[in-house]
DNA sequence: ACAACAGACTGAGCCAGATCAGCATGCGCG
DNA sequence: CGCGCATGCTGATCTGGCTCAGTCTGTTGT
């Protein structure tokens, strides 16, 4: 049922429900106008209006906030199959930035044809829900993470759950996957000084735990690592469809 | 039309949405079996599933993940008025523990009933969602929190949401409000140890921003604090209905 | 009326992670 | 080619917040 003809983000929802045919058609009219963004260049601002929703179909982007202080803090990641700017589409005014790590493309979603598509295929409504919790649910491990878990426990949980994300739209093994991000961006997701993030990866590869060297992350040994880090595979992974 | 005859919930999205005589009345429909928790003892824990969404009538709760070493990271307090588990509900089964603060007083809420309600009166399910994102921009914000500001600086933000949002339902003014929560509790929620919360607060009073003591939150001074904290006001606070 | 306990509060010492400073490598570009 | 710049990497030093250990106060229960 989940094939690699169908875009990333048919091929995650279709981890989560068993789609049909039609359904996984109805899914790959919702792409609208296919753009463009160059790494770097913020795609939406903290505070513009009316911008759209996208579906990420290649690349790698980031969401952030900015603090007065001039720091940022990085508080998502988005890969191939995810949603950019949902929840801000509602609020009518982005409350955080968007910056593509990559080079991305991505289609563009209006909002009107997402809940049009809900009414006429209401199974991938709840796909789609289900999605939009689970990203939410990372968010919230992402912040037990920074304030309740050390640099190195961190940095392994997080390096793990990018390796589940990516296994999902077919862009990674248990073995590891490419990862373009820089020390300096890792530091602004963890909350850490990227001096210190440079030092916990010597760490984890001196453990003989997982190296991430250029743009590589390998994974040396799985279970020590979620002992670590103390992940919870569940909520990230499966083997078959969650709803059949 | 915010009037104090209807509920906290009503009350909020009244704030959001200008709702008419009908829709408010749909809302306090919603309401289902009225339930009695008493502090201390769990609502809902981490694996429990199919368990029931609630809106919050009275008291306070937190919503919090245990970690293996011990420790606990509180993400969210809920205050009347809030939704309680909806997106764990979503999932089928809870992805963390919900344990009431004070005494509470939540009316179940159906998810059938509420989607129910959305066909129906359609600018209501506008009204609720967003609520939901306001709950999840809040966890954002907590999440920059706890990465990016000093101990002092999270909890003036800690403390300015917490005002704004009671204000929001009639449970405070813009100089202070009753607060149920120890500083163990708040240390729970900052990613701080009880001991520096207190150090904290004690520094913030010697500062003359505010006084937390005996279950009493006062602001001495709103505008250095909104300065200290790098609050944005905008995301919790307006005078009339966004949405006319 | 006293014991038992939870919560607020304080001081001393320690350590994880920040900051500062500097070096090495690789890459785009005039 | 050589320059500038981004990124990786390392050592030295400093510090915010933790831990431990304890006192004081107010509340609950008997």
């Amino acid at each position: 049922m989940v094939s690699t003809q169908h875009s990333p983000f048919a091929r995650k929802l279709g981890a989560f429900a068993a789609l049909s045919g039609e359904e996984f058609s109805a899914l790959d009219r919702l792409h609208g106008r296919r753009k463009r963004f160059t790494a770097g260049r913020d795609m939406v601002h903290q505070g513009e209006v009316n911008h759209s929703a996208y579906i990420l179909a290649s690349g790698w982007v980031c969401s952030y906030k900015l603090l007065s202080g001039g720091t940022r803090q990085i508080v998502d990641f988005q890969i191939p199959g995810d949603f950019l700017g949902l929840r801000s589409v509602l609020f009518r005014t982005a409350d955080h930035n968007i910056e593509p790590v990559t080079n991305v493309e991505a289609s563009e979603v209006l909002v009107g044809d997402l809940l049009d598509t809900f009414s006429k295929t209401p199974r991938l409504a709840t796909a789609v829900l289900w999605a939009a919790s689970r990203d939410e649910a990372m968010v919230v491990e992402h912040l037990v993470g920074i304030g309740r878990r050390d640099a190195k426990e961190r940095t392994a949980h997080f390096l793990l759950e990018l390796s589940a994300r990516l296994k999902l739209v077919g862009l990674g093994t248990a073995l590891g996957y490419s990862c373009p991000l820089s020390q300096y961006m890792m530091a602004d997701a963890l909350g850490l000084s990227a001096v210190h993030v440079n030092r916990v990866l010597r760490e984890l590869r001196e453990d003989g735990l997982l190296t991430f060297q250029h743009g590589k992350v390998t994974i040396h040994d799985l279970d020590r690592l979620v002992l670590l880090a103390d992940f919870d595979k569940s909520y990230l992974d499966h083997d078959g469809p969650l709803l059949k």
